[in-house]
DNA sequence: AATATCGCCGAATTTAATTTCGTAGGACAA
DNA sequence: TTGTCCTACGAAATTAAATTCGGCGATATT
């Protein structure tokens, strides 16, 4: 299935509860979406076949949970060979404290969101980053002060037609 | 409850499992984490009730729903009084569009993760960003060409002791 | 119009969530 | 050491939810 899954206002609906309350019960899904329980789990399930919907994930508040920071570091590559972004896209992903790598244009080639124990610990990582045959050339670091609006759900309504 | 809780090797596993497969059943997970199924429950809901669990999301695979782009902003602001702070932040929290944004120290005020349909429409939230009575005086966009490493986990493992 | 297809509903069944309750083990004071 | 309190556990019972399945009606197809 390469195309577009041709989605009605349903499963809109779905989508967009399930964004927001990722473990309600069936039952009370149905409800909302005005369909009977068995035909509400029958889209469920094909949306996920689909893989329309990804998966299911609890978000913690790490805030209660431990000390941690978080930065945002722009990588610069020293050159631009497909193999060069193929080795750092391989790094990034082995290193459990970058939750977040970005292939971008613009001033820089990779966004990097980095979440772990301290400043120590991120210069640790920096190093990583910058010794480890993935020819970064530049970090730029920005300290994540405050998330101020932290990311919960796509906006499916303007996305959507 | 100010103090960060106090969690043993079982909550960990617990939370561990959840930022992973935040629908699966209390019964498999209380397998995997070796305890019955009521013991584990009532630790799950200590969990969300401590707030440990903020939520519940279902993680969709927008590539299969509609086209889109994903941009990050660095956003500077004129003038750096508290006011000025507050005043954008309450703004990007209107925008459906703006999906994530971080309060970041660094060589601008503001990285904000606008999800929209298409390069016009990002035109449009720029300018919206712009005339706001938000005194922003800079815009760097980055376009994300690829999702190298989408958010699915915190590392758990390293924060924790 | 006859037939096939699809998605829905509701009943029945299986499975899971939740509650209840008795007990074991650790901390602590006498 | 002994007794008491406290916490958390697991087993069993109960309640609720998920899942399966047969049949119905709308729509499309020939």
């Amino acid at each position: 299935m390469r195309e577009k899954r041709a989605l009605d206002r349903i499963d809109q609906n779905i989508l967009s509860v399930l964004q927001t309350e990722g473990r309600i019960t069936n039952q009370q899904l149905a409800e909302k979406v005005n369909l009977s329980p068995s035909s509400c789990l029958a889209r469920v399930r094909k949306l996920e076949e689909d893989r329309c919907i990804e998966s299911y994930h609890a978000q913690l508040n790490l805030e209660r949970l431990c000390r941690y920071i978080t930065c945002v570091a722009m990588v610069s590559l020293g050159q631009h060979r497909q193999e060069d972004f193929r080795t750092f896209e391989r790094f990034v992903k082995t290193l459990d404290e970058v939750v977040q790598c970005d292939t971008v244009s613009g001033g820089c080639d990779f966004i990097v969101r980095i979440v772990c124990a301290d400043m120590e610990r991120y210069h640790e990582v920096n190093e990583m980053l910058l010794n480890s045959g993935t020819n970064v050339v530049n970090i730029k670091t920005h300290v994540v002060m405050s998330e101020t609006k932290p990311f919960s759900k796509y906006p499916l309504d303007d996305l959507l037609q």
